[in-house]
DNA sequence: GACACGGTGGAAACCGGTGTCAATCGTGTC
DNA sequence: GACACGATTGACACCGGTTTCCACCGTGTC
């Protein structure tokens, strides 16, 4: 395919708009109809100071009677940059990434911005060429960058090329910590551990999420620590690899559950997984929590809708999407470390309970 | 909120973009470099007719030499139109708005077109002006209504009137069916009924979604029809009001397996009150499929998640979404009556069972 | 050889905004 | 009353494409 691949099939003017009346009204129209020069409409609309304040007055009641909104498109042609948010991801899980965009519409309500989704995936060839024509081309007022695409220095280094603001949101703060929010999973690990331990748990596993994503290793390293806190540690048997999907839960519960002696409480580094050993469980005969204390991350849906419910750690991720993209929007690139925390906290429901006798 | 509420704070140049090189080719460097006018290289960019081969030929070679992209932003103002779909809302459930998200961005990929996307509510009093807002402001190419938005019959009148094309999704037929793509809920539904029946089941019933989405009705139709083939029936009683959510699932559960004699096999309207039905036969001490046979509809994630697995009627919604996006961008709005049927098709899991001797 | 004609290419205006820069306005100062 | 100076305002070019309209090309016809 040609790089210059445009739109074709420009289809004619449809004959069924009859536009009901008049036109939408332009900068020349209120420019014309307040008996002023186009360009001080425009510093009306671009809130200039120096504008006369019954000038402005005069103006501002002329684009409100003719409901007029300046055309995003000419705006940014001028502007040499469009009005649009691009939010580029790779994150298979569907609540995650609905989330995600319900927040980042939230933080952008009203503002005049729009979101613009762009999956991608970070195995294909293509992968960064995509993204550089993606933001390119729209010419995006900025991209949000949630994990695992957030991980990625190359496309950091790609954006920062291309000079387009981005926000990147990890779950942990990165060597290279421009502007980002930080889920701060790492604190979520620990959560999980105390109260696993705090239920007298001792033989203890983990399922680990896919070795690209950072926030396994958070999920991971946070709960080593809260194990530490009370002298237990994880033997690298302990620790089974898995995919963020509920197959891989189902997977590694298997193999988890068939050893002797088994754990008696498993931490999952999310829901789906969680799910899956609870699936695992039942085939094994094992009852949770009376057999089996298992603890997922995220408090997505599925964590209430699977038997028994899970006990999980909930993450803000629609507040850190909305916390991203104000600060996008927000422009608040001054400060050279600008790292937002967001803490999760531990939801204790019925998949946990005490160490059997 | 004044109606011209524009973004604010442009933020000036990022000082950190060294831009790499040279700046994009654009259609006036194209044109001197070819040794021709613009209007030529625009006659290229858009395949018109009316260029000499050997013109045209050299003209690409040095828009591929150059990786020229034309400005979606200035080609759109010269249209007067832009190259953004807008995919129209208001549907709950993150596993559909994901698949259909994924099915839009698979059937424009390489179009140059980009997806917006716009949650909105129903029940809001700016429901209406919020639309024209967006989809005038915006000059949208096109959009797609997912249900329940494609059956307010005040969206496609609105959408009429600005002249911005659409296209519906729907569960049925609409009274008005300009161009659309049905999934036909009802044949989904009478495959339920018919596996039901097989399985010798007498005391059935019915859990349906909330009254504003057409899809409740098909469903419960189609599977009125599939059991009136067998000479059974719905009573009024056997039917109970949901709201396509967890929680709605498990309170009609509730109130069914409270019921003396109690149904034997409950068909839910989607596979999320399916879940909560499990939950709720659990909590009743009774097994399925043994002692309760529970069939969804949709066949998303969680259908796979919950145990037993369910038996439920799987939809092709990333499929649904691609085909719509192919029309829309097609243009194919010549023939007054263009509807797409996509057949839902009956998967058998573990939930299901012959009835209770 | 003059003329008509369809295919081709280009100049200039336009889409609806913004940046630049000079002109104008008002007021305080001497 | 003239001058200086900051606050306002507008004229004009420009962003990167498309459309309108016209000139020009080569060819076939009379």
């Amino acid at each position: 395919m040609s790089p210059s691949k445009t739109p074709s099939s420009i289809p004619e003017e449809n004959e069924t708009s009859v536009e009901g009346g008049r036109r939408r009204a332009t900068i020349n129209d209120i420019a014309r109809l307040a008996g002023v020069s186009k360009k001080t409409v425009s510093r009306v609309i671009n809130q200039s100071p120096f504008v006369r304040d019954e000038t402005r007055e005069r103006i501002e009641a002329v684009i409100a009677e003719w409901g007029y909104a300046p055309d995003p498109q000419a705006r940014g042609l001028a502007f040499r940059r469009s009005f649009l948010i691009g939010m580029i991801y790779d994150n298979p899980n569907p609540q995650y990434v609905v989330n995600m965009q319900l927040g980042l519409l939230d933080g952008m309500r009203g503002s005049g911005f729009e979101l613009v989704v762009h999956p991608c995936n970070r195995a294909s060839p293509t992968f960064l060429t995509d993204i550089r024509s993606f933001v390119e081309r729209q010419k995006l007022f900025g991209v949000v960058l949630p994990p695992s695409v957030s991980e990625d220095e190359r496309v950091a280094k790609l954006l920062n090329e291309i000079g387009c603001a981005y926000i990147r949101i990890a779950s942990v703060e990165l060597d290279k910590p421009e502007h980002m929010i930080v889920g701060h999973d790492r604190m979520g690990g620990a959560q999980a551990a105390r109260h696993i331990v705090e239920l007298g748990h001792k033989r203890i596993a983990f399922i680990s999420g896919p070795e690209t994503f950072r926030s396994s290793h958070e999920r991971r390293g946070g709960f080593e620590d809260g194990l530490a806190e009370a002298g237990l540690s994880l033997a690298p048997a302990d620790i089974v690899q898995g995919a963020y999907t509920f197959e891989s839960g189902v997977a590694c519960g298997d193999e988890l559950l068939s050893r002797s002696p088994r754990p008696t409480a498993i931490f999952c580094g999310n829901d789906e997984m969680a799910a899956g050993v609870l699936q695992s469980a039942r085939k094994a005969g094992l009852s949770v929590p009376q057999d089996l204390t298992v603890v997922g991350f995220d408090d997505f849906q599925i964590a209430k809708a699977v038997w028994p419910p899970l006990t999980t750690i909930h993450t803000p991720t629609r507040e850190i999407g909305r916390i991203a993209v104000e600060k996008l929007i927000g422009g608040e690139r001054r400060e050279p470390r600008d790292v937002t925390k967001m803490e999760p906290n531990l939801v204790i429901r019925e998949s946990s309970g005490p160490v059997p006798a």
